[in-house]
DNA sequence: TTATATGCAAACGCTTTGCATCACG
DNA sequence: CGTGATGCAAAGCGTTTGCATATAA
């Protein structure tokens, strides 16, 4: 039933889980991040809300984007302009984002032999590392061509 | 003279090339990040302006940031809070920064078998990429002690 | 002398918060 | 029912812009 509403099953768990309530705007939300082709922003949800005629409180979406993004099932992408986008995303594995510039769209990416470079540049400048990001920009194969 | 005025080679050379004035604002904003340990934001800049008794207009700052962005003798980072800095870099070649999460300090580091990663991705993924972002986040060997 | 840069203040866009009301469980 | 969620409007940030003034070249 999560296909049903448009909502995939990490969004689905998080919106729900713990001592928290699938309400209605939830919903709303889960419905509307389906409904996009890849990364977007708070200001998509809320266009998108708007021209489907999904009331929703601008508070809302931020408040359930936040929620969602600390439960692991979106995660947030800093774009090269400086643009805040999420992507929904596998809670699971560590991966990484290959985000199209002109239309979104984005796919998650093994990080295969990553987790060595970053092991190389710790030891190289003597940095203890915690985290780290890899994004990559470009254009995927429908807008290359 | 550089070294004089505390202003590094990449950041004074980009505010006076081309047909830019080197003015008593963009000096002070080279003194300003020549003052900084590692990455700074354009409000530490602007707070250490003020506590140094060194007038500078709050719009003058982010132009200038920008200016230096442009010119490749800084490079802006999106800190893992959301917070966008800024840290001084060698235009020249690729590279990518760790940065301490404790006390801002950060290094350039060359990205050591990093682009063969990245092609693969982009095979994986069928996205022609563009460009990417490294970014790594832990404490500098200081914090770490 | 003249194009460029400055500084202020106001405008901006995005995000958060306070608070009374609502509704899920 | 009671607590957690909502929605609005207002406040809060960081950043940009318009415009008259100052200044480097």
């Amino acid at each position: 039933m999560y296909v049903r509403l448009g909502i995939n099953e990490p969004v689905a768990g998080a919106l729900s889980g713990g001592g928290r309530r699938l309400t209605r705007a939830r919903r709303t939300v889960g419905q509307l991040i389906g409904g996009q082709k890849g990364c977007f922003t708070a200001a998509n949800l809320l266009d998108e809300a708007r021209s489907r005629e999904m009331p929703i409180g601008r508070a809302t979406v931020f408040r359930t984007l936040d929620l969602l993004t600390g439960e692991g099932a979106l995660e947030r992408i800093d774009m090269p302009d400086g643009e805040h986008a999420y992507v929904v995303c596998e809670p699971e594995q560590h991966h990484h984002h290959v985000v199209c510039q002109s239309c979104g769209r984005s796919v998650e990416v093994r990080d295969t032999g990553l987790a060595e470079i970053v092991r190389a540049i710790g030891e190289q400048s003597g940095f203890r590392i915690d985290s780290h990001r890899l994004e990559l920009f470009g254009l995927c194969p429908e807008c290359a061509a």
